[in-house]
DNA sequence: GCCAGGATCGTCT
DNA sequence: GACGATCCTGGCG
C-alpha cells in the first residue's frame, strides 16, 4: 500500500467563518496535514466565546486575543504544562470561538509520526489532542498561524462520510451539558469511544 | 483491564 | 498562588 495525496480541496476562510459547533461537525472526515504528515479528522470539540468552558469567556487577554480574530487561524496553547493543543479559530472576526482537533486516523507520513513517538503502536499516535500535536510536530510557534495557507493545511473529505456522533465534551468541568464533541461514526481512532 | 496519582508551566487573580 | 480542553505509569486483580 502506498500513501496517496490528499484528494479534497483546501478549506478556505469561509469554511471557518461559522459557529464553532457547525465547523466542528463539518471537520469530521476532513484531513489535517502538516508538512506531509497527518491524517483524517475523527474527533473534534467546539468552544464558543459565550460559554464558560471556552478560554475566551473571560474576555480579551494576550492569550485569548487570537480567538477573537479572523477565522482559519491556529490557536495552540499549553495544557497542564505539558501538551500543546491544536485548535482552529471559527466565526467572524470579533466573534470568539474555536474547534479543538482531538484525534486523527493516521494516514500520511506514518514513518515520521512513529519516529516522533517512539515505542507507540499506531492506534496511539494521534488518538488525543496532545498526542496528535506530538505526531505532527505542532508546537507553540504555530499559534496564530493561518491554516488557509502555509504548512498546516485542512482539506475537505475525499468522499461524503456518515453523520458524526455528538456527545458531551471531555475533560472540562463547565458547560458539560453541551453536546459539542463530535466523533466519526464507529471510528476506532478516537481518544475515547463515542457515547 | 481498570483506576489513581503525578508531571509541569503559562496564564490570570 | 491556583488551576487546568492531557498523558503516562504503576499497582492491583
Amino acid at each position: 500500500l502506498t500513501a496517496t495525496a490528499v484528494a479534497g480541496a483546501r478549506l478556505g476562510r469561509e469554511f471557518f467563518a461559522r459557529a464553532p459547533s457547525e465547523v466542528a461537525r463539518g471537520l469530521i472526515g476532513c484531513s489535517l496535514v502538516r508538512d506531509g504528515v497527518g491524517g483524517v479528522i475523527v474527533e473534534t470539540e467546539a468552544y464558543a466565546g459565550n460559554e464558560p468552558a471556552c478560554h475566551a469567556f473571560v474576555g480579551r487577554t494576550a492569550r485569548t486575543e487570537v480567538l477573537f480574530g479572523a477565522p482559519g487561524h491556529a490557536y495552540v496553547y499549553l495544557s497542564y504544562g505539558i501538551h500543546h493543543l491544536f485548535n482552529v479559530v471559527t466565526g467572524e472576526e470579533g466573534d470568539a470561538g474555536a474547534v479543538l482537533i482531538r484525534a486523527l486516523e493516521p494516514r500520511w507520513g506514518l514513518d515520521r509520526m512513529r519516529s516522533r513517538r517512539p515505542g507507540r503502536p499506531d492506534p496511539e499516535l494521534c488518538s488525543g489532542p496532545g498526542r496528535l500535536s506530538l505526531a505532527l510536530g505542532i508546537g507553540p510557534a504555530d499559534n496564530r498561524r493561518d491554516v488557509c495557507s502555509g504548512p498546516i493545511a485542512l482539506h475537505s473529505p475525499e468522499s461524503a462520510a456518515a453523520d458524526p456522533v455528538a456527545g458531551p465534551r471531555i475533560g472540562i468541568s463547565k458547560a458539560t451539558e453541551l453536546p459539542w464533541r463530535f466523533c466519526a461514526t464507529g471510528s476506532p481512532w478516537v481518544s475515547r469511544a463515542a457515547g
